[in-house]
RNA sequence: GGGGGUUUGCCCGAGUGGUUAAAGGGGGCGGACUGUAAAUCCGUUGGCUACGCCUACACAGGUUCGAAUCCUGUAGCCCCCA
């Protein structure tokens, strides 16, 4: 992709939800690489959906010949950005954020292309941080901030007027964030600031620093927050976050979180997300809204996200699973078919004399397999025909599972609902 | 500092001495329908191998045959006076 045509794609995408000066930032593409960064927020070990859209931006100015840094916030982290957020936040020990900077550095290394031309750089604002005294801090940055523009922001309006106000701490956040953005445009030339819609009013404070301190005139661009048609952060279900981490989020239930997304959704999510491209996304398009019962568009989209997430092992596993598992009747597996999809769906290891003797109660294979939270859920949702022994219903709360109903030689299928998996494996 | 009010299950919200595990709504979970959707309809929604038992209406005590419902104290929230 050329350089030219970025702002293009981005736009297309509807990835630009505001630019501080789209002319200028257009002209400054078009003279030659230029650096961009985005900030990271450490909270957890992992990343999760919603800082995929702000990597894939990354990936996308590195497409285009630009050099992106991934800024992970292990100074900012420490204080907690109010943007967006109702309350004051808890602060995370140094140790922590340690691990949730190097858990996230590695998941990075998917998107960003770290060797070659135009090598992305991760740096961590702490480095420039930590020795930075508060008297230099508040000479050097604070100088430069006027308490009424501060006040004026979005960000700091929405906080003061809510109950839960805001602390000192928060309300220092935007100094820390704008001084990264003169800081990276003073060392590595970095001109522009990229982010979420939530980041406006961060990236302008670094804009005026910048201008304020080093005389240099730099640019923002946010993107839109991924959310779904009813105004919910996308990636989130009711169990929490989906993760990049497959060991937090397996290649199946990444795979079929995206297979399920809306209709109303799922457009977005291909423009936002993937680099799928502009002809096949309106085609995409055109088939879901003419026949959005086959979800093509779905099917893309979870293929695409779960091979770039995962690869092509962890995309062929979660097809794999999804394929016995959604596929009817489960007659005689083997383990070898079972296996392979083991570590994907939510499952767990028991004794093998429990199926032997007696049986072993459905009830409490139910608990076991954590399909339910107690004995009562379970005669419930057996009472209402809600559980599935290797996909046939069963009726009886007082029914034993012995070795017959074993899948295979030694994995068995229950299912609470009509997607709700767990493999129990007797050894 | 003084006076008044309020506190119910995941959330909102009735109940105000006895079939109250607690109306109603939301949410969740199941089922039917379907596209592993949405909308709709139906069921269900404290625990326990369970026609019974246990724990629950802020917390601790008390009155009573019997309390979420009355009394006392403690805590949280709200309002008024200073």
């Amino acid at each position: 992709m050329s350089q030219t045509d970025l702002l293009a794609e981005l736009s297309w995408r509807g990835l630009i939800h505001q630019c501080t000066d789209q002319e200028g930032l257009s002209k400054l593409l078009g003279s030659g690489p230029q650096t961009v960064y985005i900030g990271f927020d450490p909270t957890a070990s992992s990343l999760h959906v919603g800082s995929m859209m702000q990597l894939m931006m990354l990936r996308r100015f590195q497409k285009a010949g630009h050099r992106p840094i991934a800024l992970v916030g292990g100074a900012t982290g420490m204080i907690g950005d109010p943007s967006g957020k109702s309350e004051e936040r808890n602060l995370l020990s140094p140790e922590q954020l340690q691990a949730n900077v190097d858990g996230v550095a590695g998941q990075m290394r998917k998107f960003l292309d770290f060797d070659g031309q135009h090598a992305a750089l991760l740096l961590n604002n702490f480095d420039w941080m930590q020795n930075y005294s508060y008297l230099d801090f508040l000479r050097d940055v604070g100088k430069s901030f006027p308490v009424g523009a501060m006040l004026g922001k979005e960000s700091v309006r929405a906080r003061l007027e809510s109950e839960a106000g805001l602390s000192y701490t928060e309300f220092s956040y935007m100094l820390l964030q704008a001084f990264d953005f003169v800081q990276l445009c003073k060392t590595h030339g970095c001109r522009i600031q990229a982010g979420g819609s939530d980041q406006w009013g961060n990236i302008t404070a670094g804009i005026d620093l910048a201008r304020r301190m080093l005389g240099e005139q730099v640019f923002g661009i946010t993107a839109p927050l991924l959310t779904t048609s009813d105004g919910r952060k996308m990636g989130k279900t009711e169990s929490g976050a989906i993760w990049l981490d497959a060991n937090r989020t397996s290649p199946y239930q990444f795979y079929q979180y995206w297979r399920n997304v809306d209709d109303a959704d799922v457009m977005r999510c291909i423009a936002y997300l993937t680099e799928i491209d502009r002809e096949e996304y309106q085609e995409l398009s055109q088939v879901t809204e003419n026949d959005p019962g086959r979800r093509t568009a779905q099917n893309r989209l979870a293929e695409w996200m779960t091979e770039f997430v995962h690869g092509s092992d962890g995309l062929t596993s979660a097809v794999k699973a999804s394929k016995i598992l959604f596929g009817g009747e489960i007659g005689s597996q083997t383990d070898s078919s079972l296996g392979e999809i083991f570590a994907d769906v939510p499952s767990s290891q028991e004794q093998k004399d429990r199926l032997q003797g007696e049986g072993y109660w459905i009830v409490e294979a139910l608990q076991a397999a954590g399909l339910v939270g107690s004995g009562g859920e379970a005669r419930r949702a057996i009472k209402d025909g809600g559980v599935y022994l290797n996909n046939e219903r069963v009726t009886d709360d007082q029914y034993r599972l012995t070795l017959d109903d074993l899948a295979s030689e030694t994995v068995l299928i229950l299912r609470k609902g009509k997607r709700n998996y767990a493999l129990l494996k007797f050894t």
